[in-house]
DNA sequence: TTTTTCACTTGCATTTTGCAAGTTGGTTGT
DNA sequence: ACAACCAACTTGCAAAATGCAAGTGAAAAA
């Protein structure tokens, strides 16, 4: 299900970064193509891993949000990014700083973010 | 790195069902080619996930062994695993039980048998 | 010495990915 | 009201990755 170069780096996206726009995910770091990316979120919503609804102030955009199944990846993609900060060079250090620092406090944390529907990214 | 189907299987095989040779590789339960085979293992080698040694006893088998940098990976996989025990059908259930029960112990026992060479897979 | 076994490689068909250029439908500006 | 615009896709096609089946060479077993 996420044995794809697309899918873990879409949820990392949504969980982590705050983003939630087809547009927005177009313009992550990675680049992805549209036509896979749509594809990419087609499957993760057929999954259960994540759903979409209409914008309230804007008919064209749809939000993408992580399903409570996609939510409890949480602790895998914090894994994979300590893992990342250790051996690989990465920006964002002073995220994988707040997460070594606390593990569970930052699960918690994000958890709490997605509950309240506050998924602006994680700040110290 | 590990952003494609094979990679993150393989290195599952040998952490945790203790599988070390190409032969045992290719009769995993999800069966690669074996030419996409022996470019994961080329590849996961060139990034320093894991290293190859000839086999003291019979010189035609080569050991496949994990790094730190592969052993460090023991997180994010025993992470998978829960998440695909929690929400999908998976089989192994005693193993994703053993996690279950107590992880600090599971990951420190998988870290041991692997510093002392003994690559069995875990038990009960 | 012949046959097996092991770790691959090779050639080729199929599938997936990626790029660039649309299309559709809601929104904004005038 | 109408044009320009924007968001979320789709389409056509080239390029790359994947998979299958059948080798190959070196070492071990019979």
């Amino acid at each position: 299900m996420l044995g794809d170069r697309w899918s873990l780096l879409i949820i990392r996206d949504m969980m982590l970064l705050g983003r939630r726009t087809f547009k927005e995910f177009l313009s992550s770091y990675e680049r992805p193509a549209s036509n896979i990316l749509a594809d990419r979120l087609r499957r993760l919503k057929a999954y259960g891993i994540i759903r979409a609804k209409r914008d309230r102030s804007d008919g064209r955009k749809l939000i993408y949000l992580l399903t409570p199944k996609g939510m409890d990846l949480a602790p895998v993609l914090t894994e994979m990014v300590l893992w990342a900060g250790k051996h690989e060079k990465t920006e964002n250090r002073p995220l994988i700083r707040l997460m070594q620092k606390d593990k569970e406090k930052f699960l918690a944390q994000i958890r709490q973010r997605w509950a309240q529907n506050k998924i602006s990214p994680p700040s110290q």
